[in-house]
RNA sequence: GUGGGUAUAGCUCAGUGGUAGAGCGCCGGACUGUGGCUCCGGAAGUCGCGGGUUCGAACCCCGUUACCCACCCCA
């Protein structure tokens, strides 16, 4: 039998778990500080409340759920697993529209599912931190949305990730400026969104493979020819869109709401982070607006993304309810955390903080008496189960890194004490019984 | 879905046709009141699976499965 988990999922042991709940702890009180309040969905929908919202690519990799019964040899499915929590989101808002505030602003931190090939950092099971605020169409929100990811990343000790932004509407007219005809729009933008990966050459090639004109794939290429992914300054990729799109109203707008999201973001913790970048195109087709991403160097994916989507919730509802928000991939955080070591050390310790050692057969009640009084004391305590000599319970003690062995032997039995060794320094204390709790909390409290 | 790579002990890997190996880990002992350091000993493998070539295959050939990397797409 084989017991590994299927591909793309993961099974969590206890170090896992305590990784997983440092950042979620982290995220979770970053999103409530900016007044987000948490909710939670079915793992899974009917059908048709996803299908039709990701585009042609997503709708591929939402894993279905065959029909029972009869029904089941015809492979039709009428229930598929959530492919993200945005969706759901619109449902929930559309549902109960008149108990929600006016400005409904949401966290939601559960697992999602796509039928993708698994690689680093991609799984088929994975957590979602989204935060979305439905109800307003100001920049201030999407503001809000990069303020508190930068926060979240900043905490964790993060110092080098970028917010990649662009504008949905300011893509769509540097598309019609350069002669892209509409119908052609969602393949140039996918060879656009590649510019970084293949280059000038490449994006090149792709639109003309994808059937684009040489006169707009020209005019395209002129434009992003000087664009500069990751620079610093916002002013020039702003200016030259701005300039591009002059004639185009709709484009020229949204140029303008890109600057003001700038601008804003310069009084919150996402300052300095923010790039302008024009060749950003992001693939679900909900969004609407001002789109981002969050990027570090050290990964090819993303942490996260996320943007506006005004017009999601209208399918659900019939009419539009503008709605913004963003997600950080938990396990893409975990990843590169765990491969530059940014955890800090209370997180490696183990889930004890002091194991009572077993002196013999006789003192078993002893022991589970001391567990108690520690425990007493709000301390994590394991007591040993067997008489083994001294030197093996202590051995187990320090593989499970346990910082603290309490020992009850005749000795210190006779003189009221436990004898308290810490195992990372070494160091053996003989302290009153009854003071014994509160000295290993004090010592924990001192050096974590 | 496309291309490439890997598969040998619990883990990381060596082993290019002739007796299945190392390091780490694990267990026991030196050490019947003390882990980490040292030393000694020990257990542990259908060499991914199936077929073929050969006197003989972990090794060569074919197939297959799983995993990894890159691409596509994305968190």
């Amino acid at each position: 039998m084989k017991t590994r988990p299927p591909s793309g999922t993961r099974d969590f042991l206890p170090d896992d778990i305590r990784r997983r709940e440092h950042v979620i702890g982290v995220v979770r009180t970053v999103y409530e500080r900016y007044g987000f309040e948490p909710i939670e969905t079915p793992a899974f929908e009917n059908i048709e409340t996803l299908l039709g919202k990701y585009g042609e690519e997503g709708n591929k990799l939402i894993f279905k759920i065959l029909k029972r019964g009869e029904h089941e040899r015809t492979g039709e499915a009428d229930l598929a697993l959530r492919y993200d929590l945005t969706v759901p989101l619109a449902r929930v808002v559309a549902q109960y529209q008149n108990q929600l505030p006016k400005f409904f602003k949401r966290y939601q931190i559960q697992p999602v599912w796509r039928a993708d090939r698994p690689a680093r950092g991609r799984f088929r099971e994975f957590f979602q931190c989204d935060i979305d605020a439905i109800g307003s169409t100001s920049t201030l929100v999407d503001v809000e949305l990069l303020s508190s990811a930068s926060e979240v990343l900043g905490r964790l000790g993060f110092h080098d990730f970028v917010l990649r932004v662009n504008h949905r509407r300011a893509l769509t007219a540097l598309l019609e400026c350069a002669g892209v005809p509409m119908e052609q729009h969602t393949d140039a933008l996918i060879a656009l969104d590649k510019l970084d990966k293949i280059g000038l050459a490449g994006v090149e090639q792709e639109l003309s493979a994808r059937g684009v004109e040489i006169e707009a794939t020209k005019a395209c290429l002129d434009f992003f020819s000087d664009a500069r992914r990751d620079e610093p300054s916002q002013d020039v990729p702003l200016q030259r869109m701005r300039e591009f799109v002059k004639s185009h109203a709709a484009g020229a707008s949204a140029v303008d709401e890109l600057r003001e999201i700038v601008q804003l973001a310069e009084a919150t913790p996402a300052q300095g982070r923010i790039r302008i970048d024009p060749s950003l195109a992001r693939g679900l087709s909900y969004y609407t607006g001002a789109i981002m991403e969050i990027a570090v160097p050290d990964l090819a994916g993303s942490l996260g993304g996320g943007g506006r989507y005004d017009n999601l919730i209208g399918m659900f509802l019939g009419h539009d309810v503008p709605a913004t928000g963003l997600t950080l991939g938990l396990e893409r955080i975990i990843v590169v955390m765990t491969e530059r070591g940014m955890f800090p050390p209370e997180v490696g310790r183990g889930g004890v903080d002091v194991m009572v050692t077993l002196w013999n057969v006789e003192s078993r009640a002893d022991a589970v008496a001391l567990a108690r009084e520690l425990r007493q004391g709000e301390l994590r305590v394991d007591v040993y189960p067997d008489a083994d000599r001294l030197g093996k319970q202590f051995k187990y003690a320090a593989s499970r890194r346990m910082p603290f062995v309490a020992i009850v032997g005749d000795d210190e039995r006779a003189r009221g004490e436990v004898a308290v060794k810490d195992l990372r320094s070494g160091e053996q204390t003989a302290v009153p019984r009854a003071e014994a709790a509160r000295f290993i909390a004090s010592r924990l409290a001192n050096n974590g």
